[in-house]
DNA sequence: TAACGTTGTTAAAACGTTTCAAAAGCGCTG
DNA sequence: CAGCGCTTTTGAAACGTTTTAACAACGTTA
């Protein structure tokens, strides 16, 4: 390998290099491997032999300073081990790679100072873009970020979020379905298990489930355990509330994490669902089916979510602003063995 | 705001900005906000101030182009989604972000293709460090990386591996213990539910499973089944399995998503676990306590990986070179209900 | 007082690209 | 053949840092 500049040998090779050994300039060797610029096929030819020769790789780092744009995306969840987070990422980091785009990820661990350490961190890497699940109370980060220059759009808990795109479930009509769904089996004793009224996106759920309750004449019947942000420690609040007398027949559980802690409350309580409490899950993962019985469920279109995410997104990172959106998704319920009628209806 | 200096406004600050504001030199503004020499503690201060008035954040991109550091670790793992590979990320996630380093996430679906495509990306970016979990028959790729600058750590499927760290675990103990654990408890006919025999992991714990029967005898009993790499097609293949005569008293299955399709593949067969057919996964995680019955498990201990991983890298990363590791870690059996002795003992 | 460290500060180079503006080449027209 | 317009190529500036090497200031030693 020769190198007729002044560049050292075991140095990766620069587009400097690869220009020289082409007999092209800069600009043009930059032209080509770009594709920005109209190059004629000779000198195109050359440069793509030379690149490959050399083993040439771009160096990203030095592109983005001066173009301006790092094609890297921040992705921020409270708990990648959370398979609805994970499913999140998942699909994201499919789509942005297929734009030749990056994801950095962040697990905030629901802490809020963490997110904001974490976040600062993105916009220092000049991220082009963030896709954020705050966390609790992390408002004031996201107030901030509405002034950087990276594109952000919110998952999920969006709550009161102003002028960034925003996509979550309909959570008020999606637990109303579910909440209805019990109530249409006749179930009028219903617990309804949440996290923390601190989550806006668990708020709607809260919401809806009283709406359904309202609606069918059972307003004063409310049943609201909170659960925190685990499944061990809603598997404790879940066991003290099934303790109340008379307990109910039906418990429906805000998340993925609610629904593993009632499972496991119920078990060690000698309770069994659905004969006695039937379950309606929140979060819908392959693991519901193979559980006895399987778990009934208000399925997240998580797919969706993740797609929208990332159209917003790139449009604004292409340049094609639009009005600021906050999509609503529509959830499904589905019905597998843990809900049944009360074994004594009313 | 006011800017001395030829900078425009509206535009992020920069360090020229702070200097200017200060009335210190870049190279003093750089070394305050680095720490990285010493400066009159007035200057300092009037530093500190100037950023802080002006909102300064330090462009990473800039500076790891003139540092040659980036900061950045690329984690590429098969599927983000199966929970093991999560979990493993989690660990590295919080230990990078711990010592300032951003995670830059790849999940390749298994497609050595795109492993191969998305490890170029990440070295375009000049990531520091790489910690992979090879796809399948992805080590041309893991050859090529060895060449790079960027540290390397591989996980999980290190066979054949030279020249770089690896972290694994002890594949063949961990699959002995298991075997022995269900001829313990009298099983003679033991399946082994692998993925494939292309990835050396697997190729290990098939070994474990073969040294267990022999060294209890059992040589001639060996009974091999491959799943495939999904849930889905694992199922299929048990259950055509269980249509043998006569058919095993336990599976062994060698990681979570083929302890899925068994689990699946019993139910729709009609045969009970752990009447009928004792089952054993590999891979643990809380769900596998819920299920009815709970599965007795091998567990792997991801939180080790992901610290060996880590500190291994960043000990290269900070310049403390050693000798290529391969760590081989222990696994340890947890035993449930789903493994019991088998209904006609021989 | 000259020579020498030492300490704190800084000007300027360097990192490897993209991009701007200008130059060069070239075929036509008048 | 000068002038023009169009296409292709290129020199040089710019991106915002870190880092090198030099400098200034100043006390100490010979």
């Amino acid at each position: 390998m020769i190198r007729r500049d002044g560049s050292s040998r075991g140095t990766k090779p620069t587009l400097h290099d690869v220009a020289a050994r082409a007999g092209v300039s800069i600009a043009t060797a930059s032209n080509v491997l770009n594709g920005s610029r109209y190059v004629s096929p000779e000198r195109t030819e050359r440069v793509m032999a030379a690149a490959d020769q050399l083993g040439y790789r771009i160096n990203g780092i030095a592109a983005s300073l001066r173009s301006r744009k790092s094609r890297l995306i921040g992705m921020v969840v409270p708990d990648i081990t959370n398979a609805f987070f994970s499913g999140l990422v998942h699909g994201i980091e499919e789509l942005a790679a297929g734009s030749g785009y990056q994801i950095m990820l962040v697990s905030t661990n629901e802490d809020p100072a963490r997110e904001r350490d974490r976040v600062y961190a993105l916009l220092s890497r000049r991220a082009d873009g963030l896709i954020v699940v705050p966390t609790i109370e992390s408002n004031d980060v996201l107030d901030e970020i509405r002034g950087e220059e990276a594109r952000t759009v919110a998952i999920d808990r969006v709550g009161g979020i102003e002028g960034i795109d925003t996509i979550a479930i309909d959570n008020v009509t999606a637990a109303e379905n579910g909440t209805r769904h019990l109530i249409d089996l006749g179930h009028q004793d219903i617990a309804f298990l949440l996290t923390t009224d601190r989550l806006e996106n668990i708020r709607g759920r809260v919401e809806g489930y009283r709406r359904a309750l309202r609606r069918a004449g059972l307003a004063g019947r409310e049943r609201l355990v909170v659960g925190g942000m685990t499944a061990q420690s809603s598997c404790r609040a879940v066991l003290e509330h099934l303790a109340a007398d008379p307990r109910p027949t039906a418990i429906f559980a805000a998340n993925n994490l609610m629904t593993l802690g009632t499972i496991k409350a119920l078990r060690s309580a000698g309770i069994d669902c659905p004969d006695d409490v039937s379950l309606l899950g929140f979060d819908d993962f392959e693991w519901m089916t193979v559980l006895r019985p399987s778990i009934s469920t208000v399925r997240q279109p998580v797919e969706e979510m993740a797609a929208n995410a990332w159209r917003l997104l790139i449009d604004r990172l292409a340049g094609r602003e639009h009005a600021v959106e906050h999509l609503r998704l529509p959830c499904e319920v589905c019905v597998r063995e843990s809900t049944r009628p009360p074994r004594k209806p009313h």
